[in-house]
DNA sequence: GCCAACGTTGGC
DNA sequence: GCCAACGTTGGC
C-alpha cells in the first residue's frame, strides 16, 4: 500500500531539492524558527510549475547539497506550505529580483518546507550511483540541472534505508 | 579552474 | 520557427 498524504488522503508525493551549502546549508536551516523556511530563488519554469502545482502539503522532500564536497542527499523535509507567488522576485532590492514578475501576474513561486530529518549518514552522489534501485533517478542524470525534482517512492524508499 | 549540458534570448 | 550566442549549473 501507498503511503499517503494524511492531509489529502492522497497518494504522498517525493520530491528533492538542491541548495548549494554555501549559500544555505542544512545547518543554515536547522536555526530557523520551527525548522520551517520558505524555498524562495527558483527561476527556471519546469522547477517553478512543481512548486506552483505539484507539491502538496505534507510531501516528502530530500535535500541535497550542490556544489559541495562532496555533493550528498543531506536530510529530508516536508511541505507544509503549497505554493505561492515568490515574493523576493518582487522587491526592487532584492539580487532575486525580476522585473518581469508583478503581484498581480507573479511568473515565480515558492513552498514553504519543514525540515523533518538529518541524515547520520549522508548519500554521496558517488555513492548513489552505485545504488542499483537509484539507476533511473533525475539527480544521476548526466547533465540533470533541475533544481527541484519529482523522486521515486521505491527511490525515496531505498535513500531512506541506505541513511539511516 | 575546466567544461559539458542545459535553458533562455533575440536576430533573422 | 530556427538556431547561434550567451549565461548558468554543477560535477569533476
Amino acid at each position: 500500500m501507498a503511503a499517503s498524504n494524511s492531509k489529502t488522503g492522497k497518494a504522498k508525493s517525493y520530491w528533492l531539492v538542491k541548495t548549494e551549502p554555501s549559500t544555505y546549508s542544512i545547518d543554515d536551516w536547522e536555526k530557523e524558527k520551527d525548522k520551517t523556511t520558505f524555498w524562495d530563488g527558483v527561476r527556471n519554469y519546469q522547477a517553478r510549475n512543481t512548486l506552483r502545482d505539484l507539491m502538496k502539503l505534507g510531501d516528502e522532500v530530500l535535500v541535497y547539497h550542490s556544489n559541495a564536497e562532496p555533493p550528498e542527499i543531506v536530510g529530508v523535509a516536508k511541505v507544509v506550505r503549497e505554493g505561492y507567488p515568490d515574493f523576493t522576485a518582487l522587491d526592487t532590492n532584492h539580487p532575486h529580483y525580476d522585473p518581469d514578475s508583478t503581484s498581480d501576474n507573479p511568473r515565480w513561486f515558492m513552498v514553504d518546507l519543514k525540515l523533518i530529518k538529518r541524515f547520520k549518514k549522508r548519500l554521496s552522489l558517488a555513492q548513489a550511483k552505485e545504488i542499483n534501485e537509484l539507476s533511473g533517478m533525475e539527480l544521476l542524470r548526466k547533465g540533470s540541472r533541475l533544481s527541484v525534482q519529482p523522486v521515486k517512492a521505491n527511490e525515496f524508499q531505498a535513500i531512506l534505508e541506505y541513511c539511516s
